[in-house]
DNA sequence: CTTGACCTTCCCGTGACTGGAACCCCCATT
DNA sequence: AATGGGGGTTCCAGTCACGGGAAGGTCAAG
């Protein structure tokens, strides 16, 4: 397979499987024509790689998962403790947007809106607490 | 005032005021010595922005709240209209983070988490739905 | 006079790509 | 044989909002 077909396969971008290959992700062979050569397992590890970011991991935490999806004598400690703290990255993201939304929803609803220049937003900025 | 006493009444780091400069945000005066010197209205400015970028607004936020800050015919509608598009991307991030959580919840439980290798965690991600 | 805390500019790196230029390859049509 | 179009390739630059660190100027205290 080509790049273009394994890009319609997986859904990732072209140019994302290029990266992916460029940082040693995924090891496609080579066609004496210089194209990239996609065997079934380059195309689900690609497929791997995709659900793993699509959950947010980061490509290190993806380079690890993958490594431990290939090592058959993995304990399953080693990947859970991979997802919680990612997890736990998620739900601090979560908790800053979280307080962010609220302050925001406080404000726009304290802000009348028309065209008159008094904003309580502005009001919060500029320090007036 | 020098970079570092503002620094110190703003908790911006001096490396973030010198940026702001350099993409316009603030305009400190320059002492002989070539020392940015700050008045009171660019320690000001800075509060602002540091409250905002706190609240996650973009720079490019930033830059248009700080011109309808200085704007005295702003119309408030133009404030709320900012702060709404910026809630409605942060809501956007937070459903996107929930689901994450979510699925990632749900795969950790599933996961005994001991030295055996079996790991619903990876089967997900191996594309084993 | 020296020390040390400031300050300055400049350049590189971050994460995970995306866009674009310049060029090669292959197949089909004229 | 030339041409056109839709693949592919590499490499470079840009994104966003800074942070790290080098190399060097400035200033007050001891």
């Amino acid at each position: 397979m080509n790049i273009g077909d394994v890009s319609n396969q997986t859904g990732l971008p072209a140019k994302t499987i290029r990266y992916y290959e460029e940082i040693g992700l995924v090891k496609p062979l080579r066609d004496n024509n210089g194209y990239r050569r996609f065997r079934s397992q380059d195309v689900h590890k690609l497929n791997f790689l995709g659900r793993a970011r699509a959950l947010g991991f980061t490509i290190e935490d993806c380079r690890t998962l993958m490594a431990l999806y290939e090592d058959e004598t993995r304990a399953s400690a080693d990947v859970k403790k991979v997802a919680r703290a990612h997890m736990a990255q998620i739900e601090a993201k979560i908790a800053d947007l979280n307080a962010m939304r609220d302050t925001l929803s406080h404000l726009i609803d304290a802000c009348a809106g028309d065209d008159r220049p008094d904003c309580p937003i502005l009001q919060d900025l500029g320090g007036k607490a």
